[in-house]
DNA sequence: GGTATATAGATTGCGCGCAACTTAATTGCG
DNA sequence: CGCAATTAAGTTGCGCGCAATCTATATACC
């Protein structure tokens, strides 16, 4: 007996794209957790921190290019990380609308534990080498041409 | 000149791989708000709803394995749905634990509408066919293996 | 039956994530 | 110069997402 056609199919989870990126995404950060915690970091502040770290000090607007994130994740994100005391918010002096984030010393100390991050964390995508070489071309290549066309 | 060695290569952000993944999924789940404030969802629950709507209904707990949510989340979200009219929720009579959530007519019924959400949203991943089918093969097999070893 | 253990779901608390809006500073242009 | 438009950041509000905790019911085992 055939198969019949289930009008319906584009909406059956098992046929979804998006929902295995959301979720995968979802249960990856999660995973971050454990390491993150031992920094005082959330998955989040995490990759604020790794921006500040690879290009230095930096306005809350590209930082927001960099990460992908708007003023109102940033602004109480920032302020957390201030209270922390990692990094420093100041008004530019040029212009007093730019807000100019720069790591403090503990900030910048910090990065000597997050270099081991990834090491501890590398197997949470259980998957052979070449799977993780695609998947991150493609997800590079995804998010370059989603900047593109906002 | 060559370029030279980086200690903290693990740390730049384009080295990453869980990075674009939870930037891409951020990204696309925003892209669904247009079409689901239509319908009045939000991308959780039109998850929620998409397995309501294959699998008829559940438990909470059920739902819960099927979408990767917990009670936390879920408990809140039901409840919504339930005000909504979407869905009933009532205690399950043999355990008086479990709770069962059902579809009410208006919930059967937005399947209708639903069932055009994703051609409204392909494209939205604007990647060649090939990649948009590794993409899900590997996705899948991640969350799979991620399953398996909670 | 009676107590320990396990399970289902709800609640609490906190940090995103983002749309919508507000405020303040800057730029553009007649 | 003067005013409109733009821009940067902050605020508000709501819905996740999840760890931790609590409550109630059910099961296990003596």
């Amino acid at each position: 007996m055939e198969k019949g056609f289930d009008p319906y199919a584009a909406i059956r989870l098992e046929n979804q794209l998006c929902f295995p990126l959301y979720a995968c995404a979802k249960e990856v950060v999660r995973r971050y957790r454990e390491p993150l915690d031992a920094l005082g970091l959330t998955y989040t502040q995490y990759v604020v921190m790794m921006a500040f770290w690879e290009f230095g000090g930096m306005t809350e607007n590209e930082l927001g290019t960099k990460v992908h994130l708007d003023s109102g994740t940033l602004a109480p994100l920032l302020k957390r990380l201030e209270k922390q005391g990692l990094v420093t918010r100041a008004r530019s002096g040029a212009d007093e609308r730019r807000l100019f984030i720069g790591l403090t010393e503990a900030g910048e100390a910090l990065k000597e534990e997050a270099v081991r991050v990834p090491a501890a964390m590398a197997g949470c995508l259980d998957l052979p080498e070449e799977d993780l070489m695609q998947l991150k071309t493609i997800l590079d290549k995804a998010l370059r041409r989603m900047e593109e066309k906002a």
